[in-house]
DNA sequence: TCAAAAGTGTTCACCGTACACCCATGG
DNA sequence: CCATGGGTGTACGGTGAACACTTTTGA
């Protein structure tokens, strides 16, 4: 500490991390909330939060959050941007990392219920949360329509077998816009990171569907190389 | 103050911004480095960066910055990633967020010169800054090359007036590979943003090449709504 | 038998890409 | 008169977009 005559102590803030979680089922795209447990703004929906502690980073503590609301290890989450206005929470001067993640509803859910402070709301019905966290949101949204035409995405969001009326679906839900069954069909297939199973799933038509997954060595590298989505 | 229980003192950290900036020039695409003043590391090249003061936001952070070590005011300026790596800074806990700028270094050189700790490199000459300058540096790059093909770019780098040639050096240099002439001024003229003046530049040969003028209104335009570049 | 979703190809317009020659001028 | 960079157009292939009918089967 030979050198901290030009490292000021006052000015040290608090730094906390906001995570904004999307999800996917039969309804749509989702947004996990958990309700405030301290005052201010107690009871209020708000994003997951929780302040940096001294011996992580922000990737690490976005990572403690989540698990420790709910459960949920092994994440893919990534940093979006940072939020300082001065008065943004009205306790003390606090910055805010948000980072966003998609999680698999289908193969969480049984985790994540047994914490009920926790609830997943259709996107477009989502309550207005605190403080700055509605911003945050339209950001991370901006970001998942971005990766949504750049990367594959899916694999994440949906089921292990899912089927291209699911698909087709979870890509309307994140665009906001209706997309031409054959075409859309066509241009995924032509990522060649598909598998066509055998089965196929009746809940959703007398005929049934076929199912497919993800060829996870073709998605991770589709992923890697990335492409350019026109829908 | 009354809530400060969930907000805990012990783990506040000093906050820094650093700020990446771009010129271009004759030579190419060049980055601002400055010499640091002070221990630990004093006399290598770094990128600007200073503190966060408890009485403004991350972006005024940046600008005043910008200002205090170039005397560059109204400059475009970005956030783009936040870096909290424990031991980034060997002195104390300290979070830095990046800024990236675009500066017109035909009209700012002189206030620029003023300052010599402050230092312009071609950006593929340029030394290893300290820390993690490097990774904030890359990260710019992938985000310069984005802005470039997705929004139009220049009115921020060159000079009011310039010729095709410099347009098509400016993307050449950001996306590091060389365009074909026809090609890049068609799709350039078929974005409708330029506006043909009747002088011409004779500095780089005998017949003259047209200068041309950003059309400011249709330029922003452009910007917000975006396109798709593929060059 | 009929309702409801699954599945499947083609055509057209546009855009990206590759490519080569003449022009104007100062030295 | 010639060397240097400036300026211009076309042809081809690939991709995005629009579009409608037949199949299956449980109720």
């Amino acid at each position: 500490m030979t050198y901290l005559n030009h490292y000021n102590e006052e000015d040290k803030v608090l730094v906390a991390v906001d995570c904004i979680i999307f999800g996917f089922d039969e309804e749509g795209l989702k947004i996990l909330f958990v309700k405030r447990g301290f005052e201010p703004e107690k009871g209020k929906w708000s994003l997951m939060g929780g302040f940096l502690k001294r011996e992580e980073n922000l990737a690490e503590a976005a990572t403690r959050v989540l698990f420790s609301l709910t459960g949920l290890q092994d994440i893919y989450m990534e940093q979006l941007y940072s939020y300082s206005e001065i008065d943004r929470d009205p306790v003390t001067r606090t910055i805010s990392v948000s980072y966003f993640a998609l999680i698999n509803k289908n193969k969480y859910d049984l985790k994540l219920n047994i914490k009920n402070e926790a609830q997943w709301f259709k996107f477009s019905e989502a309550p207005l949360p605190i403080f700055d966290h509605q911003q945050m949101i339209e950001k991370a949204l901006i970001r998942l329509r971005r990766k949504a035409l750049s990367t594959p995405l899916g694999f994440e969001l949906l089921p292990e077998k899912f089927t291209m009326r699911q698909l087709k679906r979870l890509y309307e839900s994140i665009l906001n816009q209706k997309l031409d069954k054959r075409n859309f069909i066509n241009k995924f297939n032509s990522l060649d990171i598909l598998v066509k199973l055998e089965e196929k799933d009746k809940t959703s038509s007398k005929k049934g569907a076929f199912l497919y997954k993800f060829d996870e060595k073709k998605y991770q590298l589709k992923k890697e190389e990335g492409f350019n989505f026109k829908l």
